[in-house]
DNA sequence: CTGTTAGCGCTTTCAC
DNA sequence: GTGAAAGCGCTAACAG
């Protein structure tokens, strides 16, 4: 092979790559012709002799093209930014690997930007992204930083689509641009429902912080099943544990945990709790069967929300709301690669969350 | 701002991205003058006032560097790939966490690969970090192929390495580059010592298949802990389970659950269990628990491997060995800087793993 | 200090 | 069907 024989040569001095000159000198034909057969999209047709011979000579050689000299004449790169707070973390390592696979398909470069929750880095990246000339972006991390972050966002936001890149939000970031969003509110509602239909009717509640949007989303949710049935939440049975969406800040549950302890010293009557994120349901699970000595479901049952990877191992496994992230991830791709021609249409795809049905929840006691 | 007055002219039709010529031209200054001002690693100074119009006009346009332009006249890019298997995936997620943070650091863009355990992908993405003229590659996910593979592999990364690009594994790959590997085997030693050291002499092991390379030197250490002791391990107290990398083939455990079952049946006198990955110590809590009727850790100690997210939140919350993956990523991505003079030595760097301790393990019964 | 200029590797009219 | 040639936007000699 080619290869070898390069290596042989010089072993510290890096070689050149091959370029497209030097394969179409090798094929005997013009540079536009190799052009051509390699990539060709021109419309042009090449000869089947002199197609071979390029084909030949490129293997020869080991020709790669060079993607930045392409990008640079074609003005867009085919590199799709993905903006996440944390890969880490397995929310949005789910959307990470739905963007991947579409990328495969579609024959995408991902280029991945993990902001850890800094609102200036958000901005740094997406400034990369356009450096880039990147054809498009995900925008799957953000929603923290105040107004004048988002004004500041928007802008940038809004500079990238002028120069012809393509913006999409998983969950709604305030941002002008199609947008992918999970079904919060709808999956609290149906977990509410749930227990509901298993009889209990005094639920308690482990929430995040009120300035969590997503949080609230589902808090509203909660509410909304309950009034739907006539029903109301006293302050009194909801906790508020800032861990919610962060399981590394609080990797043993501890403040969950805690919380429900608190939860049932002021309300012992209530016969299930509703985490609104899985981490808060663990810590709850843990007080409960550790601390309080009740069994679950047999006592009290327990719902989660998200369906992170563990939450089978848990113990009993999790009843959970299932919040369908790598399909979010695919389909805000999806929506980047769907040319359309109204580019002032915004548009938004819901997408539901369903209740994962396992061992923590059963017929309310009482 | 500018911005504002850009999108008001043509709301359709992307506008083309502002030019270091046009930045010049409205600084009334040479492009070459521009250049050294915005971007000047050139050695060269460029005057106070100059600087200072040139700062301004980019600022009042809008400029934004074309990164493919810079790459291809430098034939360069600042450019780092990185691929693994999942990023979804807790393991390679932590890997991942690490690289974004140097990069993050030291100002790099990261393209993202996933193969999805396909080694045909991961040669493909290879070829694509080549495309874009990285200047670095990590290698996170791989081990799995035939010999030919390999060889192709191998191939592939001389041919990178010889154009310059740096690269370096996370794991052993057999593949000649820098390398960042876990130890696996000191991990397993460790953890037996432990359970040793608490009393327990029948230790019932859950492992992976033959030819996980992983699984192997981790049941290796087991081997080498017990022989250091003056003891062996018993064909009988051995258990293979297929899922035992991949959480996701088997998200509730129910594979290693039902060894951990089979495994008591024949050794009903083991007072504790080794599992050589977390997903099966979650699956064995379940089966000693729930199914087996013993208290954990009182009957059977428990101790895992890996230290993924969860494992806090188990019950009880697991003993297990923690495997510094961020740390992995870290260190690798630090190698590829790290510009070194001999190109020829092949560096690899060990990292320790550690057991962490937490609350299923216990003295042994008798 | 500042400007002029020659490409980096590739695509794509435009001629033949 | 094939080739010649003009740049894409930027950097780095090289002159002044």
């Amino acid at each position: 092979m080619a290869r070898s024989s390069r290596s042989r040569e010089a072993e510290d001095r890096p070689h050149k790559p091959v370029t497209l000159q030097q394969v179409a000198d090798r094929a005997g034909v013009s540079i536009a012709t190799a052009s051509r057969v390699l990539h060709g999209a021109d419309g042009r047709m090449v000869g089947a002799e002199l197609s071979r011979r390029v084909r030949a000579a490129a293997a020869e050689l080991g020709y790669v093209p060079n993607a930045p000299a392409q990008a640079l004449r074609r003005s867009r790169s085919s590199v799709v930014g993905l903006i996440v707070h944390d890969v880490g973390d397995p929310y949005y390592g789910a959307i990470t690997t739905g963007v991947m696979r579409v990328a495969r398909e579609r024959d995408l470069t991902v280029m991945l930007a993990a902001t850890f929750q800094d609102p200036e880095l958000e901005l740094d990246y997406l400034l990369r992204v356009r450096n880039q000339r990147a054809h498009a972006v995900v925008l799957a991390g953000s929603g923290r930083g105040d107004e004048d972050f988002r004004r500041r966002l928007g802008e940038q936001v809004a500079a990238f689509t002028d120069d012809g890149g393509r913006v999409v939000c998983v969950g709604d970031h305030g941002v002008d641009a199609d947008t992918v969003v999970l079904d919060d509110q709808g999956g609290a509602e149906r977990a509410t429902a749930h227990l509901w239909q298993l009889g209990h009717r005094r639920i308690g509640i482990l929430t995040g912080p009120p300035h969590h949007a997503t949080a609230e989303r589902r808090l509203h949710g909660v509410h909304r099943a309950l009034a739907a049935r006539g029903a109301e939440l006293p302050a009194a049975a909801v906790a508020v544990v800032d861990s919610f969406g962060d399981p590394f800040g609080d990797p043993l549950g501890d403040g969950a945990r805690a919380a429900t302890r608190e939860l049932f010293a002021r309300r012992p009557d209530l016969t299930a709790v509703l985490a609104l994120s899985d981490g808060l349901a663990a810590g709850a699970l843990t007080a409960l069967q550790d601390d309080l000595g009740k069994s679950v479901p047999a006592d009290v049952s327990v719902v989660g929300f998200g369906d992170l990877p563990f939450t089978g191992h848990l113990h009993p496994a999790l009843t959970t709301v299932r919040l369908p992230l790598e399909k979010a991830g695919i389909r805000a791709t999806e929506l980047i690669l769907d040319e359309r021609d109204h580019r002032s249409t915004r548009r938004t795809v819901e997408l539901e969350a369903e209740l994962t049905l396992r061992d923590s929840t059963g017929p309310a006691r009482d």
